[in-house]
DNA sequence: GACCTTCTCACCTACGTGTTAAGC
DNA sequence: TCGCTTAACACGTAGGTGAGAAGG
């Protein structure tokens, strides 16, 4: 199983995959508000959307990469007074949510070309048909993305990235409006909700 | 690389792989007038589209499909007085028309699933980015799916499977009203001008 | 002139948003 | 009452139709 080391090259390349978030920015300025993100019956997208570049896969192996939903901690969590604060019910954490990348599988080369996005996950709190993540609404979730090798026969484990960057709450309605607000400024399908809000947040160069 | 043969059952599912056209009524229809397909600069979708069930895949193996467009004869077509006609122009072909059906490459068991869906290709006539077919217009074509076996490195040829009844003449704008009426009759995207043009093809029960 | 191609258009499908009011 | 969830809604994005006029 061990394969050739080009002896001055980049010796990642024959190692653990490496990982990087887009979008960074924006990410940022939603987690220091505490992200939410809803969920509903029939299935709700993700704003932002988790977009990661990967590198350091074996361009001709065959890859999945899923994400995972990983609840954060046991307890609910209540938006009072303009603040996010941990309640005291302990919940059975739902079955695990994890979502494989619909282009899954496909070769090292592939996944690496250009940033791998799950713009199409779909957030629920009712379990429905598959392909849909069912979250505890108002307990905190960190996503997780996943790259596990396929082939003949067997799956290997490859490798598990976190993103403490894209942590949120998931609620049935927004609680923040500040959130509100920093979702209807940077989400196109929300353009119609632009004129009446986007006083609502100090505004940089948009 | 021999793998067990289960002794009493369908020999099929260890040879060739069996592929099956749907909504071959709908397809007939429009052979019987001789099917049009419009191309365009940026690219047009087929109706009907291609859809195939497949059968006879090893489950666990991984496989790429294809659809391919076979120019049939050489010459340029002309519709005269109701009628298709061959000129008498043959042109050079045009580079090998190959699709990769975007859920590729999968498993046997995803091929197999369901129904195999070409809806998104798209046709052109002139040389764009990646992802559509380039057409002579006014020329003949028969769509045909491959199958073809990847895995670890090399890729193995396994099957082709000729369409018959998907077989059209490409052009730039319909020729036959009665196309362009079956079209709007059975196309959603064509709703629009379902009012007009219902009365000119002799309405079974739809 | 006849034939073919290109472009713009109104009109659809399909579905992603937060809002709001009603439900529990 | 209060907190949370649901469903209907108006208003966007995104893009697939053939029609018809204009171009070559």
């Amino acid at each position: 199983e061990m394969k050739d080391e080009k002896d001055a090259g980049d010796f990642s390349s024959s190692c653990a995959p490496k990982l990087r978030l887009e979008e960074q920015n924006l990410w940022k300025k939603f987690h220091t508000l505490t992200n939410e993100m809803i969920v509903t019956k029939n299935g709700r997208r993700m704003f932002p959307v988790v977009k990661v570049s990967i590198s350091g896969l074996d361009p001709s192996a065959m890859y999945s990469v899923l994400l995972e939903f990983v609840q954060v901690d046991q307890h609910r969590w209540k938006y009072v007074n303009g603040e996010w604060v941990p309640g005291g019910k302990p919940e059975p954490p739902p079955p695990c949510g994890l979502y494989l990348h619909p282009e899954s599988p496909n070769f090292g080369a592939h996944w690496m070309k250009e940033p791998v996005s799950f713009a199409k996950v779909k957030l629920t709190n009712k379990t429905n048909g598959v392909g849909q993540i069912v979250l505890n609404s108002l307990h905190k979730y960190e996503p997780r993305v996943h790259i596990v090798q396929v082939g003949s026969g067997d799956q290997r484990y490859v490798s598990t990235h976190a993103l403490p960057e894209t942590q949120f709450i998931a609620v049935t309605a927004y609680q923040n409006e500040e959130v509100t607000a920093l979702k209807i400024k940077h989400n196109p399908f929300a353009k119609a909700f632009l004129d009446s809000k986007e006083r609502s947040e100090p505004s940089s160069s948009s």
